[in-house]
DNA sequence: CGTCATTATTGTCTTGGACAAATAGTTGAC
DNA sequence: GTCAACTATTTGTCCAAGACAATAATGACG
């Protein structure tokens, strides 16, 4: 029997990433979801609804605004999914396809050998930037449609961590400029972003700290001071508010201390617009080598306003 | 002169785990936390009462009450702190103490080489059992005492996540019986349970697939037709709710097909008291090996697609 | 001493209103 | 035509007080 039973509002909420309270507002607004109601009053969402939730927060988070996306059907909300899709073609594009398609298939051997000779043949940054950045977001892009479940997902970040993990045990740095601190805020739980921050920050001659994710923020500046970095790194990915994220930044550098640089990473800062004073975003792989380099050309790493 | 102005409701969430929800019906009703307001009216929360928000949070988690617990003052919290559980010593006892002391310093290299000299020298199996799950709960009992912080947990954590991945990582197998399915329901988002059974699976000639943490009940019951596993295993920490896991391994054991093996570990199954039908309790590792031996003298267990 | 029914506790959900930050649209000066 | 400043709209988060179901504690009874 598969029966769609429909979820509570706290269920769409993990899922989606959609507050609780935007759920309602949402509804209240513009008329959807439309969740039925339990004997009890509370609401029920049917499955159909969370996954095109799902779809509405990615396009969100690629600038869309929810008013207009609400107006829209099924096909045109697919049609602005895959309009993106097309226009940011490259050279690499039918390999990432490929690689989807194995995701899809669940061929976990031939993946992980994929993985290692492409990582063998372009180096480590390239590697992250050209190959593993881009197929991250395409399945992200494809659960979103639909196309592929949490399972497909959680086997695909399985292997990755497993390969950052045995290259960087093999790596093993035990010295190196700056000494940089990797976590994430608390409520940020992945992992991938800072691995592959790792990887970067090793072949690079820096040595990095990594503190797994969701550390609170006077554990960080405690770690910072005892591990005596030079830099905070923290990572966000697309499913963290932005608003949090912002608040989360200007509450860590009130705290840290002047001569520590702070860097926010991710797909998650991207929707940032405002700087924030003291701190450096990086939405993009590249600008952690120009956070670097600045670094680097400063005066004994130390910061002048 | 206080240097932090304190934080709003959102940071307040994020950096103690007790919902907005929560905290304002703590102060409607217990009188506890009384932030102050800003000028719009919303709340604006004392660094002071965010640490003893997060302490109670941690008394909680071992089992009290927040109505007793609002009335106490900082002394009396400070004592319950302090309370310890019984500790029966064992000869490994002196060792664990040792190494616990590693932690509270950051020695991260000593407490490395340690693990490894330490796994060479017993084995896997009695390295797990003997070693790092004790260690796992007394880290935990000094984070629940305040006596080391959260920084220190975390960095722990990743130590013991590098040595299991890259253990596992060299032994590699791609054969084996049965294929056990390991990953935790959504809210359990502890992974080194799974890669302590993954290790133990490994050594015992079984086929592990590590599917991380969080995973829906749905998407398990898909993952565990797609990869043709004997067994799903689930893992628990104490602070899962005994009640939710208990409802979970229902759900989940009903839509498994009847011929799946269904296994429940960790410490959050201990005060599971009820058996639940056609669901096999792990609450240590040696009841592992009990299932493993269990799936292998059974006439379906040898048969091989 | 265990088992069942009753009472207390506690977290989450509800509604509808309000408001500030961010974004879009408009006007005007150069 | 470009850029800046001003206004309007959009949008997420916060607030209040009430309600209820699930869990834990308590008491009654065999």
């Amino acid at each position: 029997m598969n029966t769609t039973p429909g979820m509570p509002i706290a269920s769409v909420e993990r899922e989606t990433g959609l507050s609780k309270d935007t759920l309602r507002v949402w509804e209240r607004r513009y008329g959807f979801p439309t969740p039925e109601r339990d004997a009890n009053g509370e609401r029920v969402y049917a499955s159909a609804q969370v996954r095109r939730l799902a779809q509405i927060k990615r396009l969100m988070d690629r600038g869309h605004r929810p008013g207009k996306l609400m107006t829209l059907d099924e096909a045109a909300l697919l049609a602005l999914d895959e309009a993106r899709s097309t226009a940011w073609a490259s050279p690499d594009d039918l390999q990432l396809d490929a690689w989807l398609n194995l995701v899809k298939t669940h061929d976990s051997e031939a993946l992980q050998q994929a993985f290692y000779r492409e990582m063998a043949k372009r180096g480590m940054a390239r590697f992250v930037q050209d190959i593993v950045a881009p197929l991250i977001a395409r399945v992200g892009e494809a659960w979103s449609r639909n196309e592929l479940g949490i399972f497909e997902e959680h086997l695909f970040s399985q292997h990755l961590e497993k390969l950052f993990r045995t290259t960087l045990a093999n790596m093993a740095p035990q010295t190196g400029h700056p000494r940089v601190l990797l976590t994430t805020l608390s409520g940020e739980e992945h992992t991938l972003g800072l691995l592959m921050v790792e990887a970067l920050l090793v072949v690079e001659d820096a040595y990095p700290v990594l503190l797994g994710p969701q550390t609170p923020i006077d554990e960080i500046v405690r770690a910072a001071q005892i591990k005596a970095v030079d830099a905070v790194c923290l990572s966000f990915s697309t499913a963290y508010s932005p608003a949090l994220a912002a608040q989360g930044l200007r509450d860590l550098r009130q705290r840290l201390p002047a001569d520590t640089q702070l860097w926010a990473g991710g797909y998650g800062v991207k929707p940032i617009r405002k700087a924030i004073d003291g701190v450096c975003l990086v939405p993009e792989f590249q600008d952690l080598f120009d956070c670097l380099a600045r670094w680097r050309s400063e005066p004994g790493g130390k910061t002048v306003n």
